[in-house]
DNA sequence: GAAGGGCGTGAGAGCGCTCTCCCAATCCTG
DNA sequence: CAGGATTGGGAGAGCGCTCTCACGCCCTTC
């Protein structure tokens, strides 16, 4: 099994190694009997082009990041599989490849380096912490990154995010819809935007709302829902900013005695695994992951062609799912 | 923003390239005061090497891939994070990305390119279809790859899989030691190993369970446990193949007014994250899936260095974790 | 003190590709 | 039909790195 170089091909297309790289390229001027020669010659010997070679002298790796959190804060989240999906379909089409970095110690720092020496040609963040100084970094460097999710604070970043707000609102106007009367909501962490909008937008839109606090985990639904029934046992319609939350607060409710949606509504925000494992199956939020991460991908890109080209933030609307529970 | 290369880090040392790159390839004979210059001019320089030449001069990519079946098979599958974070903690260290690929039209012919023109070392296959050539292939072809579970057919192909008989006799040993009398087990799909040895596993601890098939979907538990307690109205222990499927059959044994664990046992397998998300929490068998995902990485990995090594499979054992469902 | 053996170092040849010249051939225009 | 404009193709210079090879130095040994 030896390797098949350009220098072969062109031997055997009896054209100079330039033609068959035009060739391979896509090249606009190539005479047509030549071309067709050289296409005989890549089938006929097999040829595939080495990537490292190429990369060298192109100063592109044809290879994108996607940056996460370490398994325990990626456990709390349904979503990797679909946002490789969605970056995958943008991406794969071009022989770009997706190289996944879990969180650990050292992680960005490796990204950032990655970046630098050329091996990445860019860098997809999920869920940073907005502590992080890493985003920053990486955009006074100049180096192609893109969000997932509004940024905590404003900066020149590209991100694409769901309106969360929005996405809020409608789960608001589904549990007034519905009849409720009394209505409360549990937030998720109030220092993530995620967590800041989905409350904003539902009290924007029930503003009386009874609030109680969670932090996204499912763990902290049960607590939540727990103390939210103690101090206003006649709540009838709630909206959990998570369906993880809501995975757990409505055993909690059944444990009570209270059936769902029968005597509470209840209305998540994802549409992850969870809304589906939950019993009854969650009313929920549903973000579009895939394509928000195709359009993830999409903005790296054209990063990545365009170095200079402004931050842009690209905001997609959520919309409500009707199951059982609300 | 300019590029360092090796010849500047030398030429600012004040010795060759070639030492500078011994230097940074940390070989063994270079003088200490020497080995001290380069090291000082690196840091100095702010040199990273550029992976695209290293690449082409010693033919590694420093790169592996991690095949995996498409998002609509993977959102039943909750182990992706963990397949991940294990492959990671292994690879990371050594400077190897790792590159995600999901099964699409070509993908697999995509890898098998990537692998012989150089851009991946070695590829982990995941959920690979029985009836899929390219193992097949990729073995003939002599190029490093590992199965993450058991082949259907016996192949001279490096594997590391869970010891699924015993993590089936575990749940029938326990289902035996709650006393239950009459025992039931609803199945995985019998045309992949894992289906095959979960019920032949559970059956030579419980010669006489009553056996419903399933196909690992959420639905299909939903189905077989509706089936089952028709047929079978007085099970009080059934072992469902998998957490998804048992996440669907415990609201089933609820509807028709079964309390679990109390008046039927449920014992799951995967402790994925559906054992959670049940209500009573999934009494299950655990996978040490990121140690299973970590050997898998070190099985490619010496594959990768020592190409002519012979084909290995490595086997984990399972536990029962006991919850609340049986 | 001369000859032999290490060991550390530098020179230089590539790895396979792209891309910029530059030249030759063809086409158009006056 | 001559001159310029246009176009296609080839030669060759690198991209940044590793690694072989040969050389020089120092230490040993007789």
């Amino acid at each position: 099994m030896k390797r098949v170089t350009l220098e072969e091909v062109a031997r055997v297309a009896g054209v100079s190694r330039a033609t068959a790289s035009r060739v391979v390229n896509g090249a606009s001027s190539v005479d047509e009997s030549l071309r067709h020669a050289v296409q005989k010659a890549i089938s006929s010997t097999g040829y595939l082009p080495n990537i490292a070679a190429r990369s060298l002298v192109t100063r592109r790796a044809a290879a994108i990041g996607l940056l996460l959190p370490d398994e325990h804060r990626m456990n709390g989240d349904p979503h990797l599989a679909s946002v490789v999906s969605g970056v995958t379909r943008v991406v794969r089409p071009l022989g770009i490849h997706l190289v996944l970095m879990m969180t650990g110690p050292g992680t960005r720092a490796q990204a950032m380096s990655d970046l630098r020496c050329g091996r990445l040609d860019g860098v997809i963040l999920v869920h940073t912490d907005p502590a992080d100084p890493v985003p920053g970094q990486l955009i006074a460097a100049g180096l192609p990154v893109v969000l997932a999710g509004r940024p905590l604070k404003p900066m020149p970043i590209t991100y694409v995010d769901v309106n969360q707000t929005e996405g809020a609102a409608l789960a608001g106007r589904r549990l007034k819809a519905l009849q409720c009367r009394r209505i409360a909501t549990i937030t998720g962490p109030q220092d993530t935007p995620a967590g800041q909008d989905r409350l904003a937008g539902f009290l924007a839109e029930v503003p009386d709302a009874v609030v109680v606090h969670g932090d996204f985990t499912r763990q902290s639904g049960i607590t939540a829902m727990e103390k939210l029934i103690r101090c206003c046992p006649d709540v009838d319609g709630v909206f959990v900013a998570s369906d993880l939350m809501a995975n757990g607060a409505i055993p909690v409710l059944h444990r009570s005695g209270r059936k769902v949606p029968d005597d509470v509504a209840v209305v998540g925000f994802d549409d992850s695994s969870a809304a589906l494992t939950s019993e009854p199956e969650l009313t929920t939020v549903r973000q579009p992951i895939t394509d928000m991460a195709a359009e993830m991908a999409r903005q790296l890109l054209r990063q990545i062609t365009e170095p200079r080209s402004p931050a842009t933030a690209v905001v997609f609307e959520p919309s409500l799912v009707v199951r059982d529970s609300g």
